[in-house]
RNA sequence: GGGGCGGUAGCUCAAUUGGUUAGAGUACCGGACUGUCGAUCCGGUGGUUGCGGGUUCGAGUCCCGUCCGCCUCGCCA
């Protein structure tokens, strides 16, 4: 076999005479009859390699050259020379080109389904999910791969030069049925028990600051059996933290320094200190606890302005919960978006799609003015409910702080359906008015994966409640998750606090805190509860009694009994991380063998059906029963 | 589980109100060509319009069902 000498990104104008073999795929053949040149590619770059009928040493193989085609994996042999016919500027290789020899081919390719380049218009996802190794060898992904390598290096030595150990924890793990959907793994050794893949290594991380680890990290997979979106996996990536002897302080520290040391790495860019923000300040002014605060639109509320109006959807909303305190969940608000400039952009068609548009999130509509000029050259109320509001326009103008040629749009309901509607609909109006920014030049394949630019807009969301009522079950579940202890100033509160005052439980901060990066959030840990009081009292409200509490988490609750450390951690998701690095708004993308929307993996075309001898031996038996199907209609009549 | 978009040649797409033999570019195959670089030029192969059913004189187009992919709500402690 030709081994290769050097990399097809490698050889410059001091090659030049040199003998060199390389190894490669054929990226692209131009034939000229007696002339032929190949682009020679592997993970380096491309290299023009050049069969000469008049070179001599290059005729004898003419014949087999002019075979070639893309993707065909070859090795050559042969001489570095100037280019003849000009330089390729494209190219850092561009000003040399090899004079091939000899070619072996090692694998000729069948006609591929997609060429793996990025100048042509990507296929379909799903082919290129089916042929993921000819997708993963465009140069785009390679450089996906390669940031992601960068990430998990960096990774492992900021937290190693910090006194981190890398510690791994089960994959095969006990089933804690809260939270997310658990994939289980049946057991064969004892009947009618399962395994479940963790959503995260949650309790073994705590676990280790209980055994004196001190310090931990770990770049580790979890699993979480939910529909996923555009950014979101079932599979999927965390780097996991756990911090012994700390407060939320030390942690949000490091987590910070780490932020820093990848941003620096990779783009040479200094981050600068992350502001703080209050979960209630992000729900107030945004509407949603991960801010994007690329663009300035704020939401306000103006429910002590709107109250003077005679407007009946106001009135309404406002009489709703009135005696709750202020920020409660239950209580009737009015909140404002103000959008400026929108008048002209936000056309009737726009507008009328944004009350369907919230009702997705169980909000009634949105009432919309315009402000345009009027007669007098002063600011005129227009459209919808504009006469309710003309006799308070002042105050109106004042609160809202719309100018001449803006559009404001509103909602009104309790406080968790219009904030939320109202932080939903600022991101759509967001990208209606053009106002996010692109990330980095759009890449000629449509996608957008080229170099991001920014901008970074780093924020510390903190505060966050430690509770919220599930809106089904009506029962509190934990925000974060049940291990999440309150703020050091909200403790005795919390362990007072009767488990039937539902306000007050409300109310309760947590000492969580999350990373929110251009509205998505990276990050997010806490301090934990290592007082066994506080637990109880966690498990007590999430309504498990402590039998239920001992048998789910006796581990956890013996382990605290023995002397354990205060400690406190985080996780961050790598892809999301990985994602704003490469400037995909996909997690496909920066996944190399993801999952559909059904969680199938078009490559190996798992997940598939087991044998009979398989079901026995795990004692499990499926009651799927397969419909009568018509021949032909997909995967799912395999088996 | 709900809503939306899509599926036509290997690939990317087109096909007027339901109307002639479903087209183009590219890839592939054959030929020409000695300085290209997303080579060029000439010729050619290539289609169960995802699948099943229905309406119709006639369906890529309309209707029903279904599969697959994407976006999204729910869900994601």
């Amino acid at each position: 076999m030709i081994l290769r000498t050097h990399t097809c990104g490698e050889l410059r104008e001091s090659h030049i005479n040199q003998p060199v073999s390389l190894n490669g795929w054929v990226n692209s053949y131009r034939d000229h009859g007696g002339l032929i040149f190949i682009d020679l590619r592997d993970r380096y770059g491309l290299t023009q390699l050049v069969f000469d009928k008049e070179d001599g040493a290059a005729q004898a193989i003419l014949d087999n050259a002019d075979k070639l085609r893309s993707e065909d994996c070859i090795g050559v042999s042969g001489t570095v020379r100037k280019r003849i016919g000009g330089e390729n500027p494209k190219l850092p290789t561009g000003k040399i080109e090899l004079v091939v020899t000899a070619l072996e081919v090692f694998n000729k390719t069948a006609n591929p389904p997609f060429l793996p380049d990025d100048y042509s218009a990507l296929p379909n996802e799903e082919l290129r999910l089916t042929h993921r190794y000819l997708d993963l060898r465009r140069p785009s992904m390679q450089k996906i791969l390669s940031t992601r390598h960068h990430v998990y290096k960096t990774t492992r030595n900021y937290f190693d030069e910090n006194g981190f150990l890398e510690v791994e924890t089960p994959v095969l793990y006990k089933s804690t049925p809260e939270g997310a959907r658990e994939f289980l793994v049946p057991c064969r050794n004892v009947p009618g028990t399962f395994y479940a893949l963790p959503q995260s290594p949650q309790l073994f991380k705590q676990i280790l600051m209980m055994s004196g680890c001190d310090r931990y990290m770990q770049i580790c997979r979890c699993f979480r059996d939910e529909d996923p979106r555009a950014d979101r996996q079932p599979e999927f990536t965390q780097i996991d933290l756990e911090m012994s002897f700390v407060r939320r302080e030390q942690v949000m520290q490091m987590m910070e320094g780490f932020v820093r040391r990848l941003w620096k790495e990779i783009f040479n860019y200094d981050v600068p200190p992350l502001q703080r923000m209050s979960y209630r300040d992000a729900l107030e002014h945004y509407g949603i606890d991960r801010p994007d605060t690329r663009y300035d639109l704020r939401i306000k509320d103006i429910s002590e302005t709107a109250a003077k109006t005679d407007f009946k959807v106001f009135k309404d909303a406002l009489a709703k919960g009135a005696d709750r305190p202020a920020f409660n969940s239950k209580r009737g608000v009015v909140k404002a978006l103000r959008v400026p400039g929108g008048a002209d952009k936000l056309t009737r068609k726009v507008t009328d799609g944004y009350a369907e548009f919230v009702k997705k999130f169980g909000a009634g509509g949105v009432a919309v003015v315009k402000v345009i000029k009027g007669e007098d050259g002063g600011p005129k109320l227009d459209t919808g409910i504009a006469k309710f509001l003309e006799p308070i326009k002042a105050d109106f103008m004042a609160a809202t702080g719309a100018q001449i040629g803006d559009t404001v749009l509103f909602l009104a309901d309790v406080y968790a359906i219009a904030t939320k509607a109202a932080g939903e609909l600022r991101q759509q109006v967001a990208r209606d008015m053009g106002l996010v920014p692109k990330h980095g030049e759009a890449g000629a394949s449509g996608t957008a994966m080229t170099t991001p630019t920014g901008p970074w807009n780093f924020l510390w969301v903190i505060d966050f409640p430690m509770f919220e009522k599930n809106k089904e079950t009506g029962k509190w579940v934990a925000m974060h998750h049940p291990f999440t202890a309150p703020r050091d100033d909200q403790r005795d509160l919390f362990v007072n606090a009767d488990v039937n005052d539902d306000d007050t439980i409300e109310s309760i901060l947590s000492a969580g805190y999350d990373i929110v990066l251009n509205g998505s959030e990276i990050a997010g840990g806490s301090v934990r509860i290592h007082d066994p009081a506080v637990q109880g009292k966690v498990f007590a409200l999430l309504g498990l009694t402590p039998e239920q509490a001992k048998e789910k988490f006796s581990f956890l609750l013996e382990a605290l009994s023995y002397g354990a450390p205060p400690h406190a951690g985080v996780a961050f998701g790598l892809d999301r991380l990985v994602m704003h690095l490469c400037g995909t708004d996909n997690i496909r993308d920066v996944i190399p063998f993801p999952k559909t929307q059904i969680g199938a993996d078009l490559m190996t075309k798992a997940p598939s059906s087991a044998t009979d001898k398989q079901l026995k031996e795990l004692h499990v038996a499926s009651t799927w029963v397969p419909e009568a199907r018509a021949e032909g209609s997909g995967p799912r009549a395999e088996g």
